[in-house]
DNA sequence: CGGAATCCCCTTTGATACTG
DNA sequence: CAGTATCAAAGGGGATTCCG
C-alpha cells in the first residue's frame, strides 16, 4: 500500500517519527488518555521530566494537532491539555505498539 | 492494556521507541520488506543516506535482532542484510503507523 | 501556576577521506 | 564492494534562573 513496495522509500509517515520522536513525546500522550489535565498534573505524573523540556514537546504536539491547550484565565493560571480526536488515534497506535513491544521483550 | 491506564507511564515498549527512532531507521527496514539487500543496494536506494550512517544504523539493527547480517566470502565482498521474523512483524507495524499517518496528512 | 530564557552536554548526523 | 576513521555541525535534553 501506499509507496513501500516501490522502488524508492521516501516515507509519508515522517510526521509520526517526527510526533514519537524524542524522550516523552509518547508518555506525554499516554498520560493524557483518560482525559485533560493540567501542566503540573502532566510533571508530576511524568517522573524526571523538565519543565523546559515538558513545555517544548507540549507546543510541538499542539502545533501538530496532536493536542489541544485551553487557558482558563485566573490567579493562579489554569491550564489544560487535552487530546484531539487524532491525538486519540495516535495513542491508540501507541498502545498496539505496545503490545508488539511486550511479546518483543519477552522473546530476547 | 498494561501499564498504560495506571497512574504512572513507566513505558515498557521503550525498545520500540529506540528502533524506530533516528531519522533513518524505518525508512531502513521498510527498505527491506521485499527481501533481503546487498549494503550498496540500500545505499541507492535510500536516498541521501550517507555510508556512515547507513552503517551505523545497520549495526543497531542487528544488534536488536530486527535484521541479520550475513557474509559471503567473495572478491568484492558481499554483505546482505535481511530481516528476521520480528522484524517483519516490525515493518508490518510501521506499515500500519503509516495508514494512520497518511489521513492524518490529508487532513492537515 | 505555567511557563520562557539561558547555558551546557550528549547523541546523532553529515562530509570527507581512506582501506581490505 | 562494504565498509571505517575522523571531525564538525545540529538537534534535543537537563539544570538553573527569572517572570506575570
Amino acid at each position: 500500500m501506499f509507496l513501500f513496495h516501490a522502488t524508492k522509500y521516501e516515507c509519508p509517515f515522517d510526521c509520526f517519527i517526527n510526533m514519537i520522536k524524542g524522550k516523552w513525546r509518547t508518555t506525554i500522550i499516554l498520560s493524557l488518555i483518560n482525559g485533560p489535565k493540567r501542566f503540573s498534573q502532566l510533571h508530576r505524573l511524568i517522573n524526571g521530566i523538565s519543565a523546559k523540556v515538558l513545555s517544548d514537546n507540549l507546543q510541538i504536539l499542539e502545533e501538530n494537532h496532536i493536542l489541544t491547550r485551553t487557558v482558563y484565565p485566573a490567579i493562579p493560571p489554569t491550564v489544560e491539555y487535552c487530546l484531539t480526536e487524532q491525538g486519540t488515534e495516535f495513542a491508540n497506535i501507541i498502545e498496539d505498539i505496545n503490545t508488539w513491544a511486550y511479546h518483543y521483550t519477552k522473546i530476547d
